[in-house]
RNA sequence: GCCCGGGUGGCGGAAUUGGUAGACGCAGCAGACUCAAAAUCUGCCGUUCGCAAGGAUGUGCUGGUUCGAUUCCAGUCCCGGGCACCA
């Protein structure tokens, strides 16, 4: 009886589809376990030998959990909208749902022939219109919310509206556009248009205009993550930017629920780590500066002024003004006065023809009312106005105010309360000509900043090292920072907008390509330090980016290498605020150092120094504290036909979600998959289809890639609900999978979205757990084994690697199909092509030795190696296991066709145990003795062990040993051979099942009533300790830690008795030389070492 | 530049908590069986000195801690992966 693999492994697979060995039943008393692989993209190449290593992983943890006792889910599905099937469209005009289909159908053959237990019932694939229907759904569900950041968690975009009924927006600040504030009397003014257009900039799905990366090439915008280095990263092409009309999902707003999850997730350090640098949290301050149009002119000439006004309004060194600011500004909040109150009420909300801030803080100084927009401050004097040091005071920061452009109007009490109706008359007129004012000016009057909290003629940075605030040297804002044109001064305009031609010359790519090169502009304007008055150059430069923070930044060149460079390369002096820890040659950005010149803060560690700048500043209302994330938006319309559409309707510019009823909105067919006009996706070349039965236009964009794949874990609980994407109860039965395996480039994009599919769906309730993965394994790649020929230049003859020195070569690929090991099939190489036919060879020892080198496994380099020939010549078992044992899943190795007859012979002398090529089979049903239990248990151990923690490599080693060893034993025991026959289930499903079935209908067997049970749903054996216990131990005996000699003693013996049997041998006592030991170490069990 | 991994025979790799370094397999060498081949089996297999017994040396490198270090610590070099002007 021989080891025919060939037969039984047909046989066996056939046998399983029959019987429905792998289908999983939703309802169970056995304890549940979700096994869950990356499905694949089905590909035209179909699958090399690389691609099943993570499925063959998963699927022996699976049937490991199966004999275990589990009820295990291990489905498989296809990934199967995306590029590539539309490219090949474009190319070929073969419909992609037709590639799509003949290549899954290879994939399954592909996959079937491996032996994976998957319950083909529940395949999902995400084209399939009964699937994306619910992606479509999920999509509703993300448009029909917002986030609500003081629960912590997604709401109904119906609950907002109310929200917005009663109280407008003040203590919902809108994401996406920051300085949007209403009332509720306001929100009830706007038209459905404009409430339509404010929800949107709230929505977890929503559409704007918006920079995004345009690829001519492919036609198409891509996400962040698919552009590499300012190119595509499928086919290399150049990516801009150009703004379009997108579809986004607010996944900023999950960035902490995203980090914070991660916590609670079992995933490798890396793949966390790769996760919160993508999120990127940083915490730091937002500043605001005041500006100065130009050094003013006692900048040169003394100091004095600023001096006197440090004297005056910044007496940092005993923060001494911040509490007469307390007095007057926070207190007076608190208790305004009569007057206060009385034309806070004439005045707010617009009243006057523009917005007025009432206690509002003006770099450093508080104003009774300000009038921004036109740069004006109302100031209600009352008694104590009139001391003479009051004002003093109050004409020093009338002239104070006046030098950022601000002019005071001052009103008494008395005024306020008596004539109210003709000092808002003056004021509206004061109003009124200001504005007229500012709009003939031939520079547009300073607006708000696109992000900005409100300042004008300001300028706020974002850092994290506030403590280095008086190390300030310069500012730096990004060249498309929107105050460019506006702060620029004349003498420097010519110089900046040089700089800007320049910037705009380059590509994005080169923009990324080239950081190193230092290049910038000065604006000729200044920002002032609000703590000791100094005058701070403002310059513009690529290295500050428009997108991140405020696009501006505080530049501390003794802190921050960017900044040193750049300040030596603009000879800018540097302050240094760190004593000896600057040392003149690179910046320092510890944050341990003690600070020097930095005036209240001197002597302070840095790192305590942070959080009382922005106390002071918070108190001073120009800075407060501010959480930034690197995370955008992500991006989620494409300008391509193989993908989802949208359920979305437009009508009158407006987007309308459509009817649950009315989904799914099929993708309709196409016979030309070019781009629509001005570059849209060729769903817009559709003239009937776009126009939605219920009237508007149907959007035509379709979804990225990663839409279907962020939930599909979800559909394959309950696959074929039409109901709802899935029944509660199924998630609540299966909920989170309880083990992931899948490949590393999928950190950030797929992990990080269907996270958050998952937060989303958990917090509008429909399931029940936040995170959908509780274990991450991430399998390695299996790189190919190159091989090469070397061919002299300019003629047909190939020398063999030894002698390629002596030679002027080319390096070309070998196919490795024709080599063996490294030596090339010369007659195999001759057939292969027509040019090779009358190829000469320069030969060593008759043979030809190719070149060797591991590279990516890829068809253009001929070292792709099929699944299904190497099945074919050794079997699926013998398959599965070579692959685990090549090495540990998580690392990449190479691929090696000649050591698969290594395992392949282990299952031909595993098989030997069982069965005899003339006798058939010998199993006895002898008793086993203790050393054959021994084996037995200690590899149950072993592969028990191994197996929980993914170590398959060491695993199939220790089938290895242990068939070794009974075989040594010449065990052909029952007793023996069956339980171990359970343990190779999950890796060599197969043979093991042949075997189990031959001990069965054996006549030796006694079936007790087992019935046609199948080994697959056997009883993984029980570890019995008692058969591994030992009474004694070959001790390691070592001399001064050498190892010398190794002495059995038994396991109860003492110290003292060690020792007298130790120092009696022979081997001890020569090392001795007759001297007594210092030191006998004696760690019981392990080892023993004598000290001399 | 920053952040993660990782460096062990000719090769893939093992050593789970600081305790016999190189399990298991490939390749190689020698032998048995065979007319021969395949298959199978046995032995050897880090380097080095030695006929051998037995030594010396050895886990990228330099130090340290320890009775004892592939394992811990410090420094350094190299390789792989990720991020990359994120203030």
């Amino acid at each position: 009886m021989e080891y025919n693999f060939r037969e039984i492994e047909k046989k066996w697979q056939q046998q399983w589809r029959n019987s429905g060995a792998y289908k999983v039943s939703n309802d169970s008393d056995k304890p549940k376990f979700y096994v869950l692989d990356m499905f694949p993209y089905p590909s035209g190449a179909g699958l090399h030998v690389g691609h099943p290593l993570g499925y063959i992983a998963s699927d022996i943890y699976a049937r490991f959990k199966r004999l275990k006792g589990y009820n295990v889910l291990h489905p498989m599905g296809f990934d199967s909208f995306g590029l590539p099937a539309e490219q090949y469209a474009l190319e070929t005009g073969q419909h992609p749902a037709v590639t799509t289909e003949k290549n899954i159908a290879r994939y399954k053959e592909q996959l079937d022939n491996i032996g994976f237990c998957y319950d083909w019932s529940r395949e999902v694939r995400t084209s399939d219109p009964s699937y994306y229907k619910w992606t479509q759904w999920i999509f509703l569900q993300l448009f029909d919310s917002w986030y609500n950041r003081k629960n912590e968690k997604a709401e109904r975009i119906t609950v907002l509206a109310a929200i917005f009924e009663k109280e407008g927006n003040t203590n919902n600040q809108c994401p996406g556009d920051r300085k949007l504030t209403f009332t509720a009397e306001e929100w009830k003014s706007f038209d459905n248009q404009r409430q339509q257009e404010i929800l949107m900039d709230y929505r977890l799905a929503f559409s704007a205009f918006g920079e995004v990366n345009w690829c001519e090439a492919l036609g198409t915008v891509l996400a962040n993550d698919e552009v590499v280095n300012g190119v595509s990263e499928r086919g290399g092409y150049p990516v801009v930017k150009k703004k379009m009309r997108q579809w986004y999902l607010r996944i900023t707003e999950y960035a902490d629920r995203l980090l914070q999850g991660l916590e609670q997730v079992d995933f490798s350090d890396s793949m966390k780590e790769m996760q919160r640098n993508w999120i990127g949290k940083s915490q730091g301050a937002e500043i605001t500066f005041r500006l100065t149009p130009g050094p003013s002119p006692r900048r040169e000439g003394s100091q004095e002024t600023s001096e006197e006004m440090s004297g005056h309004f910044f007496k940092t060194g005993d923060q001494k003004f911040w509490k007469t600011l307390k007095g007057y500004g926070r207190d007076n909040r608190k208790n305004a006065t009569e007057a206060e109150d009385i034309l806070w009420q004439k005045l707010r909300n617009n009243q006057v023809g523009t917005k007025v801030r009432r206690q509002h803080a003006i770099n450093g100084f508080i104003a009774d009312f300000a009038l921004m927009e036109i740069n004006l401050v109302i100031e209600i004097d009352g008694e104590y106005h009139n001391e003479q040091q009051q004002q003093e005071y109050d004409e020093a920061r009338t002239k104070y105010l006046g030098e950022f452009g601000f002019d005071i109007l001052r009103f008494t009490n008395d005024e306020v309360l008596q004539q109210t109706e003709s000092v808002i008359a003056n004021l509206k007129q004061e109003i009124e000509s200001r504005k007229q004012l500012r709009n003939t000016m031939a520079v547009p009057p300073l607006h708000r900043e696109e992000k900005g909290s409100g300042d004008e003629a300001a300028l706020r940075v974002y850092t994290t090292r506030p403590d280095t605030i008086f190390g300030v040297d310069f500012m730096v804002i990004a060249p498309e920072h929107e105050l460019v044109p506006k702060i620029t001064s004349p003498e420097q305009k010519a110089e900046i907008d040089k700089y800007l031609d320049y910037v705009k010359s380059r590509s994005e790519r080169e923009r990324l390509a080239e950081v190193k090169s230092i290049t910038g502009a000065f604006t000729g304007a200044y920002a002032i330090n609000p703590f000791d008055g100094r005058q701070i150059p403002i310059w513009i430069s690529e290295y500050v980016l428009a997108g991140y923070g405020t696009g501006a930044i505080m530049a501390v060149p003794c802190g921050d290498q960017r900044d040193f460079a750049f300040a030596k390369h603009f000879n800018i002096p540097i302050t240094n605020i760190i004593g000896d820890a600057y040392n003149g040659e690179e910046a320092n950005p510890t944050k341990d150092a003690i600070l020097q010149n930095s005036d209240f803060l001197d002597g302070m560690v840095m790192r305590d120094a942070i959080n009382i700048v922005i106390d002071d500043l918070e108190e001073m209302g120009i800075g407060k504290r501010q959480v930034n994330y690197r995370m955008r938006d992500a991006g989620f319309s494409r300008q391509r036909y193989w993908g989802e559409p949208f359920p979305i309707v437009y009508k009158g510019g407006v987007a309308f979600a459509l009817d649950e009823g009315q989904l799914p909105v099929e993708l309709p067919y196409v016979d030309t998959y070019s781009a629509g006009p001005e570059g849209e996706g060729p769903l817009a070349n559709l003239a009937d289809w776009i126009i939605a039965p219920g009237g508007g236009t149907r959007e035509t964009n379709t979804m990225p890639g990663y839409a279907g794949s962020s939930w599909y874990f979800l559909r394959y609980m309950d696959p074929n609900n039409d109901k709802a994407f899935a029944d509660r109860k199924a998630t609540d039965y299966w909920n989170q999978v309880d083990l992931y395996i899948g490949g590393t480039e999928h950190a950030v994009g797929h992990l990080l979205y269907s996270r958050l599919w998952t937060k989303v769906l958990f917090d509008l309730g429909y399931i029940g757990f936040d995170e959908p993965y509780k274990k991450l394994v991430n399998q390695g790649m299996i790189q190919g084994s190159s091989r090469f020929v070397y061919r002299i230049k300019g003629a047909m003859k190939f020398v063999s690697a030894g002698f390629i020195n002596e030679y002027d070569t080319d390096k070309l690929h070998v196919d490795v199909k024709l080599v063996d090991g490294v030596e090339l099939d010369i007659e195999a190489f001759k057939n292969s092509k027509p040019e090779y036919a009358a190829a000469d060879f320069v030969l060593e020892d008759g043979k030809y030795i190719c070149g060797a080198e591991v590279e990516k496994m890829s068809k253009s380099k001929y070292n792709v190696v099929n699944p299904d020939e190497i099945v074919e010549r050794f079997g699926a078992d013998t398959f599965r296991m070579y692959e685990m044992f090549l090495g540990p899943v998580e690392q990449s190795k190479p691929w090696d066709t000649k050591g698969i007859e290594g395992v392949h012979r282990f299952l031909r002398k595993f098989w030997r145990l069982y069965a005899d090529e003339t006798k058939g089979l010998i199993v006895t049903n002898d008793a086993a003795s203790p050393a054959e239990l021994k084996v037995l248990h200690r590899t149950i151990k072993k592969i028990e062990e191994d197996t929980e923690r993914f170590s398959f490599n060491t695993a199939v080693s220790a089938f290895m040993v242990c068939a070794n060893e009974l075989n040594d034993l010449k065990c052909h025991k029952k007793e023996i051979l069956e339980p171990l026959l359970i343990l190779l289930t999950p890796y060599a499903p197969h043979i093991a099942e042949e075997l189990y079935q031959l001990l069965h209908n054996d006549s030796l067997s006694h079936r007790e009533g087992r019935g046609e049970v199948s080994i697959l749903d056997a009883s993984f054996p029980k570890l019995e300790e008692k058969y591994l216990v030992e009474s004694s131990k070959e001790y390691p005996i070592s001399i001064n830690g050498k190892h010398r000699a190794n002495i059995r003693i038994s396991l109860d013996a003492a110290q003292p008795e060690v020792e007298k049997i130790v120092l009696a041998n022979d081997i001890v006592q020569k090392w001795l030389e007759g001297k007594a030991p210092k030191k006998i170490i004696f760690v019981k069990g392990k080892m023993i070492n004598v000290v001399i």
